[in-house]
DNA sequence: TCTGGGGTCCTCTATCGA
DNA sequence: TCTGTCGATAGAGGACCC
């Protein structure tokens, strides 16, 4: 998808398309999740702290994210790709490998390509959102060509022609190489997918290791066998927050790991899973950040258990001079095992107790005073249907529009009391489909791709 | 106003038992 | 009995991805 949690925000919100839309954390702290294409014309992009984000683009729309939303969405999209195979890959809510020959939707060239075709069509015609298409015959070239073909476009790369295409292109574009190893090959004299291949491939283990070398020397060959995987089993489960000031009271610090370590565990049961060892993360003042670990006799999913650990990992820590970010996660996870019920039982009674008692704390406002996020789908009992465009100083600035509205709505300000404004669930982007978060869309029949043909066109297409 | 959150995988080092 | 080696497992950190 492209641009994805601010496409979807201008969709929802008709006075925003064309405009310059940023989602993510808004607070002192926050960074930038989706700028959309207006926005990036003026250098925002993702994972940029928001404060410079503002700087760069100071008249831009700025969202918190909305998941259940956008979750919605991701789901009748992948709803989609399953139509075409069973093998779907989900990468994230808005990206997937399909493997077409697995499905049989796809055989050769053209097919895939109409394949495609199709799916865009789809995407639009049941989210109102553009979705771009790669098609190779990998899932390194796959992403390589949805890169390109992004936005709202497809490109398919021709057997045969990989190795001249990478070639000339930056190391960066291979999946693997971030900013530490892209430095390293430059600083190696490596810049271009062409050069690693030169370089070849013992020089190429010397530079960054064994595993990454060979991995590396084979897609800069256009080699990558990696089969596309429908299920993976979740490896860890974690928890963290970053504060908007530095925390430096200790107690302060225990609180907050113990809160941690409780949604940590809740997190862990909702996934039916437990796991043995328990990892604290802190990062400090100076952004350095560290883990300590502690690995258990057994699996466990019980939350004084997790808490009582994470609390001893937190003993060997010095947090003097402030934290910014504490974490808690679990992983060598098992599936469920009832070890010890009793502990399980008292446990579970605790972190109900407390799960109560968390809210206020994280969320200051009470019944009397709500919060109203910016962005947030909100009804107003006299004016209708709108979304929050700022709030502060008692007040709330809500826009009145919908989806389908063909004007930008009127702009109203409310107590932040007043009693006829209430939080509401998102409209559907698309007439008739339904984006509530609870119930998923039907999809219309005649919307659905025809999957026709069976054969071994060995193509993956990255949506 | 510097730098989120939730993950995965790899590497290096230490330790321990056979 | 002493010593070296090997493999497995832990623990910590780093890079990367969306």
């Amino acid at each position: 998808m492209d641009a994805f949690y601010a496409s979807a925000e201008q969709a929802s919100k008709p006075s925003l398309r064309g405009k310059a839309v940023v989602v993510g954390g808004l607070g002192p702290r926050g960074v930038v999740a989706t700028a959309s294409y207006e926005a990036r014309v003026s250098g925002v992009h993702s994972a940029m702290p928001m404060a410079q984000a503002r700087r760069l683009a100071p008249n831009a729309a700025y969202l918190v994210p909305r998941f259940t939303f956008y979750r919605a969405i991701s789901e009748q999209v992948m709803k989609l790709l399953r139509e075409l195979s069973p093998l779907v890959e989900p990468l994230s809510l808005d990206e997937a490998f399909v493997d077409l020959d697995a499905g049989g939707a796809a055989w050769d060239e053209e097919s895939a390509r109409l394949a495609g075709t199709r799916l865009r069509a789809d995407i639009r015609a049941v989210t109102g959102l553009t979705g771009s298409v790669g098609l190779a015959a990998s899932k390194m070239l796959a992403k390589i060509a949805s890169e390109q073909a992004k936005p709202d476009g497809l490109v398919l790369i021709r057997p045969g022609t990989e190795r001249e295409m990478l070639g000339p292109l930056s190391v960066r574009i291979l999946p693997g190489v971030g900013p530490a190893t892209g430095d390293h090959l430059r600083r190696a004299g490596i810049t271009t997918v062409e050069e690693i291949v030169e370089a070849g491939e013992d020089e190429l283990v010397r530079l960054v290791g064994k595993a990454h070398g060979h991995g590396l020397y084979a897609m800069a060959l256009a080699r990558d066998e990696r089969p596309v995987v429908a299920e993976r089993d979740t490896k860890s489960v974690s928890v963290e927050d970053t504060y908007d000031v530095d925390i430096h009271d200790r107690v302060r610090v225990r609180l907050e790991v113990q809160r941690l370590a409780d949604r940590c565990v809740r997190r862990l049961r909702g996934a039916g899973l437990s796991g043995r060892t328990i990892v604290l993360k802190v990062r400090r003042y100076d952004f350095s950040t560290l883990t300590r670990s502690e690995t258990l006799r057994g699996p466990t999913d019980d939350p004084a258990v997790v808490r009582e650990a994470a609390a001893r990992l937190l003993e060997s820590v010095d947090t003097t001079g402030g934290v910014r970010l504490l974490g808690v996660g679990v992983s060598g996870l098992a599936d469920y095992t009832q070890e010890d019920l009793f502990a399980q039982a008292a446990g579970e009674v605790r972190l109900e107790e407390e799960q109560a008692a968390e809210e206020p704390v994280k969320e200051p406002a009470g019944p009397a005073e709500r919060r109203w996020p910016a962005g947030h789908d909100v009804r107003h009992a006299e004016f209708g249907h709108g979304w929050v465009q700022g709030s502060g100083l008692g007040r709330v600035t809500v826009r009145f529009e919908t989806p389908d509205s063909l004007l930008p709505g009127r702009v109203r300000t409310f107590r932040t009391d007043d009693p006829d404004l209430e939080p509401a669930d998102p409209l559907p982007l698309v007439p008739g489909g339904a984006v509530v978060p609870e119930e998923a869309a039907e999809v219309p029949a005649e919307a659905g791709p025809d999957v026709t043909g069976e054969g071994p066109w060995p193509a993956v297409g990255g949506a």
